[in-house]
RNA sequence: GGGCCCUUAGCUCAGCCCGGUUAGAGCGGCAGACUCUUAAUCUGCGCGUCACAGGUUCGAAUCCUGUAGGGCCCA
């Protein structure tokens, strides 16, 4: 069952509008709705109420004149920009002499009695509709019954009107979809922080920048996949319930196998599983894929987020410093088409390759005067004065990074490899070639914002046990986000794991920089918000 | 966690400081005119628990307190 082109006579407007029955609506049972919930239709009241009896009503009639308000399919034969990059030179008034077929929703409506146009829009952009009752007939009325938001196929002749706004110039007109709620105002879109994100949907159909956002976002994630694939990486997917939470120092999400009943966690990193593939024999893998982490909610942080991790066997930190310079570039010259840009109106230069800086150097730069991992009496000097906060338990390597996290890591704007962190902080990673105390590790900072951690991975399970252990101990202080002991992964290791290096990318960071907005909920899709409440 | 700010029609916003008939405008909606518009224009008509709860007052969108959601800054 096909639909019907949305070709008949004049509809007859209808004398009984719904002004009787306004007064119906005055039981409040919608009292505090918001246009985002579910209302009652038939007891909403005020403008919305009329709009959508208006909707309804329109609805009604299509369905009574046999047209079916939600088709099945539509064959499209251009899109809006395909049509303004092929008939760029099509001049005022000219007719291109070839027919198409455009599909989209109506964002405008200009009605000029027996002539109308329609601004559809398209993934690609807006395209003119040029509708006559000269050209159309008796089918011209039809155009009496859409309203802005539907969702309509229009097939015709490529045309640049006199005025020289490019355009299909209609034949045939299909309704595909009957737009039941109203979209934002025209001019100004949707404004509203708080709705912008609740309801995103609406941001992106009617705020064209906001798609920029999806579109950078699969930018990036193709080029690191097309980056990983012509060096040998094979991509791969792990557990996101996992029996214990590992591979990051984080507080996990807790949930329950019913069938099993048992509790499980909701993965705060994939890595021990990728590491897992490296003992199997993978020799390079890597997973693209959605972390979840306990945590608050700020501008740079939301409880799920998109992590890049890749392990190369027979690798170090400095192969995977070497690859962080290939994928961020390969980024950022899809999304932006330069590696020279600003973020939030300051310069940044991603060409490689990158400044390479031990944690200690860092810091000591920074604060003035000479620091390094074990001198806790120093650092406890320089946290006091700095006004770091820092905990008696903690040992002076966390006490060193703390100082770079609270004070040093915002203005480190250039990319920077900060390496070599202390052992105590940095739970799986090989203890350093030639420095006591310290592993190889580095973060990765970009524009104050750590994009990721990197490591020539720990593969001696005796120290890996070792490193749990001092981890457990944390854990009985208190310290929610140690990192738990994993004995399975421990007989994994034992069975042998070659030398690897592995990193981790956080996108939706990344992602922040090459789009150039102040907050993650602004590159993430659907950003968690708290639930409203109290409004029942 | 602390401070400051916002919440008025489906949407975009006035009104709030200094309390006073029935809370305004534009878009959108409805009815009508209009064959080259670009947020089309023109005429007419409607449309609100002023986020929520309490307090002060003869009287509260407006002043005070609390709560919720959101934003910004600091930690």
């Amino acid at each position: 069952m096909g639909s019907r082109a949305l070709s008949f006579p004049r509809a007859t407007p209808s004398t009984t509008t719904t002004r009787g029955s306004r007064s119906r609506g005055s039981v409040s049972s919608t009292r505090g709705t918001r246009p985002w919930m579910s209302d009652e239709t038939e007891e909403a009241r005020g403008r919305l109420a009329e709009v959508l009896r208006a909707r309804r009503e329109s609805l009604k009639r299509l369905r009574d004149k046999g047209i079916e308000p939600f088709a099945l399919r539509f064959t499209k034969g251009a899109d809006a920009a395909e049509l303004r990059r092929d008939f760029e030179r099509l001049a005022p008034g000219e007719e291109a002499g070839i027919r198409t077929a455009v599909a989209g929703r109506i964002m405008l409506i200009r009605r000029h009695g027996k002539l109308s146009f329609i601004t559809l829009r398209d993934t690609t952009g807006d395209i003119q509709l040029y509708l006559s009752e000269e050209h159309l007939g008796e089918a011209y009325g039809s155009v009496d019954l859409l309203d802005l938001g539907d969702i309509i196929g229009a097939t015709g002749e490529v045309v640049r009107t006199k005025r020289g706004e490019l355009s299909v110039k209609v034949e045939g007109l299909t309704l595909l979809t009957k737009a039941l709620r109203p979209l934002p105002e025209k001019w100004h879109g949707l404004r509203d922080p708080e709705a912008r994100l609740r309801q995103r949907y609406l941001e992106f159909a009617t705020n064209l920048e906001s798609r920029a956002v999806v579109m950078a976002r699969a930018r990036v994630l193709n080029a690191f996949r097309d980056v990983l694939a012509e060096r040998g990486y094979l991509e791969v997917e792990t557990p996101i319930l996992q029996k214990t939470h590992g591979g990051a120092l984080a507080k996990p999400f807790v949930t329950h196998h019913n069938a099993l009943d048992m509790q499980l966690y909701l993965r705060i990193a994939p890595e021990l599983y990728l590491k897992r593939l490296l003992v199997a024999g993978f020799e390079r893998v890597f997973e693209i894929g959605r972390d979840f982490r306990n945590e608050g909610i700020d501008r740079d942080h939301n409880p799920e987020f998109t992590m890049l991790e890749a392990y190369a066997a027979y690798a170090t930190y400095e192969d995977m410093m070497e690859l962080a310079e290939a994928l961020i570039p390969a980024a950022a010259m899809s999304v932006r088409g330069s590696l020279r840009f600003t973020y939030q109106a300051r310069e940044v230069d991603l060409t490689p390759p990158w400044r390479r800086a031990s944690l200690a150097d860092v810091v000591s730069d920074a604060v003035g005067e000479t620091v390094d991992h074990r001198d806790e009496e120093r650092l406890r000097a320089v946290a006091k004065r700095l006004e770091v906060g820092v905990d008696h338990s903690w040992g002076p390597g966390k006490i060193l990074l703390e100082i770079f996290e609270k004070r040093v890591e915002h203005d480190v704007w250039s990319p920077t490899f900060v390496k070599d962190f202390p052992r105590e902080v940095s739970p799986l990673a090989r203890p350093h070639r030639s420095a006591d105390g310290l592993t190889e590790q580095f973060d990765l900072i970009v524009c104050g914002m750590e994009l990721g951690p990197a490591y020539s991975e720990l593969t001696d399970p005796d120290e890996q046990r070792a490193r749990f252990m001092d981890q457990q101990r944390l854990r009985r202080t208190g310290d929610e986000e140690a990192h738990p002991l994993d004995e399975e992964f421990l007989v994994a290791l034992e069975h042998g794991m070659p030398p690897a290096g592995g990193i981790g990318l956080g996108v939706d960071r990344l992602l922040k920089i090459l789009v150039d907005v102040p907050t993650l909920r602004e590159v993430i899709l659907f950003p968690h918000l708290r639930p409203e409440s109290g409004r029942s």
